[in-house]
DNA sequence: TAATGTTTAAAACATCTGTTTTAACCACTA
DNA sequence: TAGTGGTTAAAACAGATGTTTTAAACATTA
C-alpha cells in the first residue's frame, strides 16, 4: 500500500460521510472502519477530527480558489465586465474544478454544513483561508452593480449564497422529488443553468424602502 | 413552581441552545443545567431527546400554520391573487406569529438546521405535520405564476427557501458585519423588506434553456 | 545486513452521551 | 389524617466518543 493511500482513503470516506450525516454525527470509528483503516490513523495523519474536517475542505477549495483567482485576474485586466459574465465565470469555475472526484453536490452540502453547524469554527477557517478570493469577487461584483447601495448588495450576496448552498445541500432529496413529480432527471449542470438567470435578476431587483424605525411592533 | 414551569423552561433553553450550537452538539446535560432543571426531567416530560426537538418545532409551527391557513383561506376565497400579495402575506404572517417569545431568527436557524442536520428525521416530521399547509401555499403560488413550468417553479421555491433560511441562520453574524461595514442596524423587519422584492423578481425571471443532454463533460 | 524513521495495529483511557432507576417530595382528595 | 398521583432529585447504567499509548511491521538508507 502506497504511503499516503491511507490519507486519501480517509479523506474520501470522511468527505462522503460528513456530507451524508454531518460532522458531529459522523464518528472517527465509522470513518476508519468504512475506509478499512486503523482508528488511530486519523489522529496520526491529521492530528484531530477538527483538522480532518478542515483537510476535507482544503482539498476542494484550494484548487478552486487557484482557478477562480486566475479567472478573476483575467476579468480585472479586461475590465467592463457585466453581471452575467461575472456570475457565469463563477458558475463555470465551480463546475470545472471538482469534476475529478466526489461530485459538486457533496461539496456544496459540506459548505452548507460548515456555515450552519460546527458553531462557527469552520466559518472562521473559511474566512481566514479563502476570504481574500471572496473579497476579490465582491469587488468585481460591485463594479457590475454600481447602482446598488453597498448594504443592499451585501445582503443580496447572501441571498444568492443561500439559494446555492441550501439547494445543493438538499440536492439528493430534491432531485428525487423532481424526478417523481416532473419526470426530470436534474443534473448539476441543469441546476446551475436554472440558477443563473434567477440570481442575475435577483441582484438587479428594485431597491425597497425600509420600514421606518418608529413603527416597531 | 407551577406544574409545567419546568416544561416551559426546558423548551426555552433547548430552543436557544439548539439554534446556537445545533442538535447533536447540544447535550441534555447542558440544557437541563442551564435551565436549572433536573436531568431526568427531559425524558420524563418529553420521552426522549428526539421528541424534545420536535416539541421545540411544534411550539413555533403550530400557531404559525394555524394563522397561515386562515390567511390562505381568505386568499383562496377572494381569488385573483398576485404574486406580490401572496409573498407579502407569507412574510406578514411569519413576522406576526412568533413575536411573543424567542425571536424569529432563532426559529429560522432551527429550520435551517432541521433541513441540513439530523439526517432527515426532522425533515420527515416537518413534511408529515406541516406538508399540507405547504401544499396549499404551493397551489396558490402556481395560480400566481401560470407561465412557469412546474419543474421550474419547484426549483425556484427552493431557491427562495434557501435565501430565507440561510440568511436567517447566519443572521447574527451577518448583522454584525452589516453594522461594522455599513453602519446599518438591520432588524428582522428590514431584512424581510429587503427580501420581498428580490424574491418576487426571482420567481419571475426568464426561463432558461437547459443544456443538451449530449454535451456532457 | 544493521539501523533508523515512518506508518500501522490493537488496546486502553478518560470522558461524555441518552436513558433508566430508585427514592424522596409535594399538593391534593377521601 | 392517611394516602394517592404527579413531579423532582440523585445516582447509576450501558454504551459511544475522541484521543493516547505501546508494540509491532514496514520501507529506506548507511
Amino acid at each position: 500500500m502506497a504511503q499516503s493511500d491511507t490519507v486519501t482513503r480517509i479523506l474520501d470516506t470522511a468527505e462522503a460521510l460528513f456530507a451524508e450525516k454531518g460532522f458531529a454525527e459522523t464518528s472517527l470509528r465509522t470513518i476508519t472502519s468504512k475506509a478499512k483503516v486503523n482508528l488511530a490513523a486519523v489522529n496520526y495523519h491529521f492530528g484531530s477530527k477538527k483538522a480532518l474536517i478542515q483537510a476535507v475542505f482544503a482539498r476542494y477549495l484550494d484548487p478552486f480558489c487557484e482557478q477562480f483567482n486566475t479567472e478573476l485576474a483575467a476579468l480585472e485586466k479586461r475590465g467592463g465586465v457585466t453581471l452575467e459574465e461575472l456570475l457565469e465565470t463563477l458558475a463555470r469555475t465551480t463546475l470545472s474544478v471538482p469534476a475529478s472526484k466526489g461530485s459538486l453536490s457533496v461539496f456544496m452540502r459540506l459548505l452548507g454544513l460548515a456555515y450552519t453547524q460546527a458553531q462557527g469554527h469552520m466559518r472562521r477557517y473559511l474566512q481566514e483561508h479563502y476570504g481574500q478570493t471572496f473579497a476579490r469577487f465582491s469587488q468585481q461584483l460591485k463594479l457590475c452593480t454600481p447602482d446598488l447601495p453597498d448594504a443592499e448588495r451585501f445582503w443580496r450576496i447572501h441571498f444568492m449564497l443561500g439559494s446555492v448552498v441550501f439547494t445543493m445541500s438538499s440536492l439528493d432529496a430534491l432531485r428525487d422529488i423532481a424526478y417523481n413529480d416532473y419526470a426530470e432527471k436534474t443534473r448539476i449542470k441543469d441546476l446551475v443553468a436554472r440558477m443563473l438567470p434567477v440570481v442575475t435578476v435577483a441582484m438587479q431587483a428594485p431597491v425597497p424602502e425600509l420600514p421606518l424605525p418608529s413603527e416597531s411592533a
